[in-house]
DNA sequence: CATATTTATATGAAAATTCATATTTCCTGT
DNA sequence: ACAGGAAATATGAATTTTCATATAAATATG
């Protein structure tokens, strides 16, 4: 089997390992503005559970868990927190009472619109240091890459 | 300012933030892979360990923590661990008495070549469904982004 | 050459995370 | 309507991880 054309041939694995890439590019890409989000006072989960549920509000646990990257039982725990702290609600859902569905609060809301902008605002400056069109096209390819390895269930829509 | 032209545009923004995509990559990507990991009894953070060292041994903890994505007070656990369980052998740098080096032992070096081994073979098949060349261009893509965004300092090299 | 800085690693307490499993509700086939 | 199984969420104990800082050695500076 032949070695990958990446590396700069001195042997080495792991700088040309493409989940060492992924990796790797998610630490660094997202380094500063997950600071930024510390600096509000948040842990990066929750951060992500904000943008989502500032997409779909009143998401259920589950599909919280998946979309923002999330273990179902510490996203129970970090959805209790969060709960305290006034940025969500928590709902059972009447058509299924397994269910709980969590909304943002008026606070959460406001937060997560501040941040999504700080976000938008970020990923600019990310995509321009990109040369060329290159964030559109790695924007794709990551898409793509994610829709082969996790097709999303139907009932996902 | 505009929004990018990636998601459906049902106006969602997490589907098609840049740091999504990279962490939901990542994520995806290397499940399978990591899964192997954990049943060969390893955690994540210990088969990085192990790869890094395969492709050079005798790194000091700093180096080995950038590059194997670990932060540095987490390593030096870990590294005691590892230790304990006699797949690592740690020692001290004569030549700068701060420095702590970590060496593969024969174990260890056994079980890390295992692993390259099934992560070169597992890489494969992840490159195939990335059909017609994808792989080379995302792989391209992803370094320059890292290089870009965490230039490796000189003595780096 | 003494002192201040910086670099490398270690440490401990607080907090977060994992893992296996409990609980409740829903669904399915009979 | 019922048994069995599946799905959604919660829980608790064990383990990890984080964060701030300690220690120690090297380097820079006046």
């Amino acid at each position: 089997m032949e070695r990958q054309g990446l590396e700069a041939d001195t042997g080495e694995f792991v700088p040309g390992y493409l989940l060492y890439l992924l990796a790797a590019a998610s630490d660094a890409a997202s380094a500063q503005f997950h600071a930024h989000v510390r600096t509000e006072g948040l842990r990066v989960p929750e951060w992500r559970v904000l943008a989502c549920l500032n997409d779909r509000d009143g998401a259920m646990i589950t599909r919280l868990a998946r979309f923002a990257l999330i273990e179902q039982s510490r996203l129970t725990k970090i959805i209790i927190q969060m709960g305290e702290r006034g940025l969500i609600r928590r709902q059972g859902d009447p058509e299924d009472r397994r269910r709980v569905r969590v909304y943002l609060t008026d606070e959460g809301r406001a937060l997560a619109q501040r941040l999504v902008a700080d976000a938008r605002t970020h990923e600019q400056k990310l995509l321009q240091m990109l040369e060329g069109g290159d964030g559109a096209r790695i924007k794709l390819a990551l898409s793509s890459l994610i829709e082969r390895l996790a097709p999303p269930s139907e009932n996902e829509k």
